[in-house]
DNA sequence: CCAAAAGTGTTTCCTTTACACCCATGC
DNA sequence: GCATGGGTGTAAAGGAAACACTTTTGG
């Protein structure tokens, strides 16, 4: 057994491996984008058990010389084909029940990242089944996950949609360049709610840095409607003052 | 070398502990406690190499069969001499990086905990040499950190300064009875800011469920003045509308 | 009496919210 | 013309900030 004062950071003893259950350390990945207006998430099917069948978020083990960030965003290319470089990928949460996977010990730390709306169809197919599902099919239960994953995607799902308060990361939610209708609906397809499109237009022009105009226009949409403004990202991060998820 | 689906939780092959090196995962902890209307953090000064004699935050291995926060819970315990609960503990990130351990690769999940006022003595200084050092002291550079503790213990801090905004948890500096002035000292140590007493009293007193009032009142303080009341917690665990910190 | 800490009132400013209304396009 | 979406104006309501002022204690 370990003594109290055995420990890698603390006063401590020399640190003997047999000692300590072998722990795997991985990473898991929630990707999220926007596609029509409805935010979706990249899930990929198991293909043996346990949950053989069922969906479960991208991830991986750790490689042994890389550190946390670089294990995301390798398995985020290697396991989902995704090769365009994340709009953003964060650290949001570690897990480590023991029960959490049935064949071992296992730690992961959860990332989110946001990819800029990739053309419909899940990016690389190649040997794995990726698939973007919507998040509100997970949330209503009609789609289970394997594992922990649930409760590893509703922690992100609060993450990003507080992050959008008081970040400009929702521009990565866009293209290089967007309108700001774009950009609300991204505000709407997280949030899942309306916003008022006049009220949001003068908070984003106000705010120091969101974006920056780009001085040209859309062609109108197939309905008619005045053609938009494009703009880009500024260079705020923060976002002064927040702009507020509203309270029901 | 691992191939590209092999995963845990993706599609995935059989895990064979050979072929992955020997992660320690362990937790670290920032426990912050207020004297003297002075935010401090509890340190513990190392025994042997690396960083003999450097400060370094409390931490240890998990257990095989605990989950994070009991492991965090454990070790606040064992290597500090707390016995008392917490009066928060939460976790906050993860770090990885192969280099932060010269020894072998450890991850860390960092958590940051509350402990409201200790008598001013350290805890139980029974075996290991533990100390509350003020956090301006670390902030300031003139108490360095072993390992990347400075980095963690800079992301507790911007995890807990924010966390004032919007929840609830300053009460839990306090003792179980507080004052609205002890509890606006905590903010103010927490985020080293002076805040108007006047309008604190109104903003804490309307928030609804942040405090509860007890029907008693202290004695004058040593150098007079009129006798506050004293209030307990309240049920609510988000604070609406929240309490933000000066822009500067 | 004065000093000190608790607590209330008041005024000014700014943000948010709701919603009316004008603008520029496709059909 | 009408429908549609982009964008501005405006007025009411509410919170934040600054600070004057009252209350209750010790000395």
């Amino acid at each position: 057994m370990m003594s109290d004062n055995t420990s890698t950071t603390g006063s401590c003893d020399a640190y003997n491996p047999r000692d300590y259950p072998a722990v795997a350390v991985t990473v898991d990945i929630v990707v999220f984008t926007i596609v029509n207006a409805e935010l979706k998430v990249l899930l990929i099917q198991r293909g043996e058990p346990p949950f053989l069948g069922r969906w479960a978020l991208p991830g991986g083990f750790i490689h042994p010389n890389e550190d946390l960030d670089t294990a995301a965003r390798r398995e985020l290319a290697e396991e989902t084909g995704i090769h365009q470089a994340p709009g953003h990928l964060e650290q949001f949460g570690s897990y480590g029940s023991p029960e959490r996977d049935p064949r071992m010990r296992v730690v992961t730390i959860g990332y989110w990242a946001i990819v800029p709306d990739l053309a419909s169809p899940a990016a690389g197919t190649d040997a794995i089944h990726a698939e973007l599902v919507a998040v509100s099919e997970i949330e209503g239960g009609r789609v289970r996950l394997a594992f922990d994953h649930e409760t590893i995607l509703a922690d992100a799902l609060d993450t990003a949609r507080s992050r959008l308060e008081s970040t400009t990361l929702a521009a990565a939610f866009c293209g290089p360049e967007f309108t700001i209708s774009d950009l609300r609906r991204v505000y709407e397809a997280v949030w899942n709610t309306k916003l008022d499109a006049g009220n949001f237009q003068r908070k984003v022009t106000r705010s120091n840095g969101f974006i920056k105009p780009v001085n040209q226009r859309t062609s109108s949409g197939d309905r008619g409607g005045r053609p938009a403004s494009l703009w880009t990202s500024g260079d705020a991060e923060r976002l002064t003052p927040p702009l507020n998820m509203p309270n029901e």
